[in-house]
DNA sequence: AGTGTAATTAAGAATAATTCTCAATAAGGA
DNA sequence: TCCTTATTGAGAATTATTCTTAATTACACT
């Protein structure tokens, strides 16, 4: 099934993109401000869509979870005062070395880690 | 208001402690199984109780969220294969020891840890 | 043990989130 | 430009979760 460029998906995947991280609520909140007649179904559907593709991923963190467009590997920082999430390079942490690595027999092959606390906003 | 001790809140205490890593709906599953007439309204309400409580978390991984009993801390480990969840110390991973750290200036105090791989089962 | 009071329950209704249905539309190859 | 078929919009259907209410029950105080 050839998958089709319709503009309805386009915008779906921009509005990702323009917002780094965003909810799915606040997503549809978004497209429908800014465009009329796209169906619910419509957004769902593509968010499904480019999740297939790879295009984009649903990353889930303690309260919410939200979509954000597949480039480089990052992890997540979350505010715990305003909510604000922030990627943080893989560098920016300890080293988990070249990941396979092996934990009580399990074959351990990709890491995924989140932290929390106080953004440099909510510090002042 | 006082909470009070009521068996339907045992069981769902017991049989989230009985499974390790469960989700709602198999819980629920569970529950209705073993018990008649408790309610649906019942477990979603003393599951939101116990977690005020702070006697059981939801753990959100990549596909599912499960409920466990709140315990010692620990991570995560997913088996991409069968999917089974097993639980791995803070010390069989590298120095997440004295959490409080800063990066790129935001003050990180909580960690959270979740390994995907092969169980051994599934090795072989 | 008996009583009063307010938290909790079962059951089903209500709501919220997501998916399905289907006729009409439109993307993209020929 | 034409054909084929993936995609769309709109609303219905389904699922997951929460709310409502009268009946029940935990438990503090006798």
């Amino acid at each position: 099934m050839l998958r089709r460029n319709t503009n309805q998906r386009h915008i779906v995947y921009e509005a990702i993109e323009k917002a780094g991280h965003i909810s799915i609520e606040h997503l549809i909140e978004e497209i429908q401000n800014n465009y009329d007649n796209i169906s619910l179904a419509t957004i769902y559907r593509n968010i499904t869509f480019l999740t297939e593709e790879g295009k984009i991923k649903k990353v889930k963190l303690n309260d919410i979870d939200v979509l954000e467009t597949v480039k480089n590997k990052h992890y997540h920082f979350t505010c715990k005062v305003c909510g604000n999430i922030i990627d943080v390079s893989p560098d920016k942490l300890p080293n988990f070395g070249n990941h396979e690595m092996m934990i009580d027999n399990q074959r351990v092959d990709e890491i995924d880690i989140n932290l929390y606390g106080i953004c440099e906003k909510c510090q002042k």
